[in-house]
RNA sequence: GCGGCCAUAGUUCAACGGUAGAACUUCGCGUUGUGGUCGCGACAAUGAGGGUUCGAUUCCCUCUGGUCGCC
């Protein structure tokens, strides 16, 4: 660990158990953690613009080494100042390094690849060898030959200019059989030196790096992967990879590898965003968490609420909202909440019209992000209670952050 | 008035005389380092009445309702 880093600095300023509230510093600014990071794939949170995300309240979003690659390159990105300048974002960027694509586009999706599904619709196929030196895969745009390794990952993401970039890894399946498993870890190690040998000699100097923890749902693997990356003198640390079949199996890999990890080191879970998920990562005490989850649910119809007895989801495409007159939440400060009701956002929902996007990208960025903010708040009155009523339930976070 | 064509699921269309299928809609389930409108499943139909046939959505007749053309 180099937690000394003039790139990265993180302060710890109040725990509650494993939980902590603290601050990362980058070069773009401040992130208050713990915090949600959004999605922002292709160089654009989808449906808002850079400045809606900011007036959110969001100090970090996340954007796509693999994507940004294949279109429209890094160095149309570099000509622009970078992502920063590209789409218009001041605060503060992470990029990943498209290990996890590698993954996705060699086994389908997470969930799908975990119930034994394929995904049709993916871009499964296109990837044509995974191999020491890095990825051979075929663009989903035009089908032209590609490759990734470590070294052009890095590459990339310093002309994409983040300010934090996450190492190139393998994204090891759930199928996958422990000896596979292992030795994927044991790659994904190498990759990271040969990631932080690149950034070393080529890397922007205020470019944070962050390793990644593999090792599956092996607890020796996990404890192995925790000690590498812990030992290799990266600037923060991301928990990744498959983290089971289920939510208990994956708080048993989250409780076994977050302790292994240094203390003083920020902490990210890749992937992660269910409700209820954050804050049992909370509780373990990890501080940044990026997803998919809240914009695709909205792109799809489904709002978030606090609801523990629906998953915390509402969705606006099932039947039954004509002539509600009640918002999305009760108290929610987004637009979508001030302005609109249930059978309006309804309508637009199932119509398929942008406004219902935005509007629910709106809210469900907006309920995450108080969120995390009650829960800090809640840290720091040592408070802090991932499946206490005050904050599943009820108006809740509403009230508590006002 | 005469002649032609048509009538299948909520809608738009399939189906040699041999188990009536699909798309959209509707309803339900799913989505965790993004799927820019996604995946899975369910409900749901031969206009009415006769006839021929082992068997009719299919062939014949009548009726009803459309539609096009001609006086």
């Amino acid at each position: 660990m180099r937690t000394d880093s003039q790139r990265l600095s993180f302060d710890i300023e109040a725990c509650d158990g494993a939980a902590r509230a603290g601050v990362l510093r980058t070069a773009h600014g401040e992130i208050q953690t713990p915090a949600f990071i959004p999605l922002a794939t292709k160089g654009t949170v989808r449906s808002l613009e850079s400045s809606e995300v900011a007036e959110i309240g969001y100090e970090l979003i996340l954007g796509n080494t693999y994507h940004l690659f294949v279109s429209p390159g890094p160095d149309r990105i570099a000509a622009a100042g970078g992502l920063h300048g590209f789409m218009g974002w001041d605060r503060a960027l992470i990029t990943d390094s498209g290990g996890f694509q590698v993954f996705s586009l060699a086994h389908g999706g997470v969930a799908d690849e975990v119930k034994g599904k394929g995904r049709p619709g993916g871009d499964r196929g296109s990837v044509v060898s995974i191999g020491e030196e890095g990825v051979h895969f075929r663009s989903y745009r035009d089908g032209r030959a590609l490759f990734i390794s470590p070294e052009v990952s890095m590459e990339v993401q310093a002309k994409l200019g983040s300010d934090i970039a996450l190492v190139f890894d393998e994204c090891t399946p759930y199928h996958a059989d422990r000896d596979y498993t292992a030795g994927s870890m044991e790659r994904t190690h190498r990759w990271l030196d040969r990631c932080l040998e690149w950034h070393g000699e080529h890397g922007p100097a205020q470019q944070a790096v962050f390793g990644i923890v593999q090792g599956g749902i092996h607890e020796d693997l996990r404890r192995a992967s925790a000690q590498a990356i812990s030992e290799a003198g990266v600037d923060g640390i991301a928990i990744g990879g498959t983290l089971g079949r289920d939510k208990q199996e994956m708080r048993g890999v989250l409780e076994l590898t977050t302790p292994l990890l240094p203390e003083a080191a920020p902490k990210h879970l890749l992937g992660i965003g269910d409700i209820d998920d954050l804050l049992t990562g909370i509780g373990l005490g990890l501080d940044v968490f990026d997803c998919a989850i809240p914009t695709r649910l909205a792109r799809h119809g489904t709002a978030l609420v606090p609801d523990p007895e629906n998953r915390f989801r509402l969705d606006l495409r099932k039947a039954g909202y004509e002539g509600n007159r009640d918002p999305i939440a009760d108290g929610c400060p987004c637009s979508a909440c001030q302005h609109h009701d249930r059978d309006y956002l309804s309508y637009l929902s199932r119509a398929e019209e942008l406004t219902a996007v935005r509007l629910l990208c709106l809210h469900n960025l907006t309920y995450l992000n108080e969120l995390v903010t009650h829960a800090r708040t809640a840290i720091g009155a040592g408070s802090f209670e991932p499946y206490s009523a005050s904050i599943l339930g009820g108006a809740a976070p509403w009230e508590a952050v006002a």
